[in-house]
DNA sequence: GTAGAATTGTTGCATATACAACTGTTGCAA
DNA sequence: TTGCAACAGTTGTATATGCAACAATTCTAC
């Protein structure tokens, strides 16, 4: 039996550490590691409700609102109302997520680094086709129903 | 770039949350989702102190030591001092481990039969490698440092 | 048009987790 | 022997996260 649970919280944990830590190091003070998912995907599709953002990183939608407030009062996102439908919020970055940017680039970069070190492009490419269909089938699981009996 | 560390954030999430429903559905509810990496490695080694245990699942020994009261307050495990040096707690199992441990298994089996829908032998073994490998890695730059600069 | 269903976001609550500071114990060195 | 370093465990604090309940809005039947 393949320990393959372990080492993906372990993994995951990790990241987060490092990043804290690399954020401490840059001096980043205002943001914590887990908006990092969060600040990339307001960059990369601004504009967006705050369900969408939700379904995109796959988080619970009251963790990226809770979030999504703290970038806020910090300062790098503004949340405006959407005119047609005003239960949505619209998400956009300010200029200090274009600012972060570059840096946070260089951390995962060096985080990639580290963790990919000494694997082949075969092996990974093996690797990050098996990851994408085990959280397919993860997404499956628990979306719908998960364990039955 | 790819994008590996939100894949693996998620399947881990997915793990806490497929195997806190099968909880539920099989009755269990004194123990949660997080605690099933405890209750397994002191079912495997038992008479193993905190500091250890906190080794082998790599959780911080804060954490470890919480969880550990709860099932021993539950009656999962007990901790007794130990003799020769009256820092350490060593941790066994009581008999209501040894009931569970079945239905733990069909849940983890289940879980596996899941996410590993439709790999082929050769590309688990190929994931396991490099998943190993990576664990490794990230021991390696989150124990001793880090990101530099 | 109006009532009920669906959707979006927020809040209350519970849990997991890390880190730092602390306590008590052991071991080592002067 | 005594004093200090190292170690095991505990506790305080902060954060992240999910779920359920809720409020406000929109949509859908009728």
């Amino acid at each position: 039996m393949p320990k393959i649970m372990k080492s993906l919280n372990y993994i995951s944990r990790s990241q987060a550490m490092f990043i804290a830590d690399a954020f401490l190091r840059k001096g980043i003070v205002d943001v914590s590691a887990a908006h990092w998912p969060l600040i990339w995907s307001v960059y990369r599709a601004p504009g967006r409700s705050q369900e969408e953002i939700s379904q995109d990183i796959c988080l619970d939608k009251s963790t990226v609102a809770r979030s999504l407030v703290q970038l806020e009062e910090r300062g790098y996102i503004v949340r405006i109302p959407k005119t047609e439908d005003k239960r949505c919020l619209l998400v956009y970055p300010t200029e200090k997520i274009y600012e972060l940017v570059p840096t946070l680039r260089t951390i995962v970069s060096d985080w990639y680094d580290h963790i990919l070190d000494g694997m082949t492009d075969e092996e990974l490419e093996v690797f990050h086709s098996v990851l994408v269909r085990i959280e397919k089938n993860a997404k499956r699981a628990t979306t719908h129903g998960g364990a039955k009996t």
